[in-house]
DNA sequence: GATAGGGCTTCCAGTGGCTGGAAGCTCAAG
DNA sequence: CTTGAGCTTCCAGCCACTGGAAGCCCTATC
């Protein structure tokens, strides 16, 4: 398969392909063109990446993951553990979004938006911190 | 003032007050001896744009924001589009974020976590997406 | 007056995870 | 034989900093 096919296959773009053997995740054949050469196991292993990307997890714990999966000694615990503590930063994010979005939407209720000038979001964020 | 008092009464580190006058938010003047001097104004704004930025405003909102609080002819309704759009990105982010958790959260509920290799949440990283 | 230290300066490089674009080779179709 | 799509590499840029090196400035102490 060239990474034309892999692409589409796999949803992600050449260029993420290409990087992804740049940093070591997949390690494609070369036809005797210079092309690279996927087969299925390249494949599926793209397929795992972009799953475990859309879940969120950095490249490092993908790499991981990956190592994982093809390792039949793994223990579940060990996956488990990385994606608890995924599920930790996340939770962290979901709060520290939800903080930001409490401040500003009532900031944004607060504001009449009219043509005149005061509004209480630029009020808000030159005020002193106490 | 020197940058190590403006860190502190700003809270923000001097590497990022030295980045901030780099891309032009902030315009210090400098003593003789070379030492950036900053005046109350400058504090000011360094305490408005660390503020706008832990409302996570990206930084070209933050140089709209400061040009909009300084423009004595601004009217409220271009502050709150900002604050808006930028409320409406927020919703994105936790809609997907909570999309991962989601999905996340099940997968470890179901992984044992143990010595086994068998595994829920490497399953479903494999698995052919329908 | 020498020295030690902390604070200040600039500049370069790296972070994460791609993404855009240029220059050039290969391949299939007409 | 030409055209165009697809492939190759490499370099640069995104965002918002952050780390580190090399070197100047200032104050305090001996």
């Amino acid at each position: 398969m060239n990474i034309g096919e892999v692409a589409e296959r796999s949803g992600l773009p050449p260029k993420t392909i290409r990087y992804y053997e740049d940093i070591g995740l997949i390690r494609p054949q070369r036809s005797e063109n210079g092309y690279r050469a996927f087969r299925e196991t390249d494949l599926h292993k793209l397929a795992f990446l972009g799953r475990a990307r859309t879940l969120g997890f950095s490249i490092d714990d993908c790499r991981t993951l990956l190592s994982l999966y093809e390792d039949e000694a793994r223990e579940s615990a060990q996956v488990k553990a990385i994606a608890e503590e995924h599920l930790t930063a996340i939770d962290e994010k979901i709060a520290q979004l939800r903080a930001m979005r409490g401040t500003l939407s009532n900031l944004v209720d607060a504001c009449r938006g009219d043509h005149r000038p005061d509004c209480p979001i630029l009020s808000d964020l030159s005020k002193k911190p106490a």
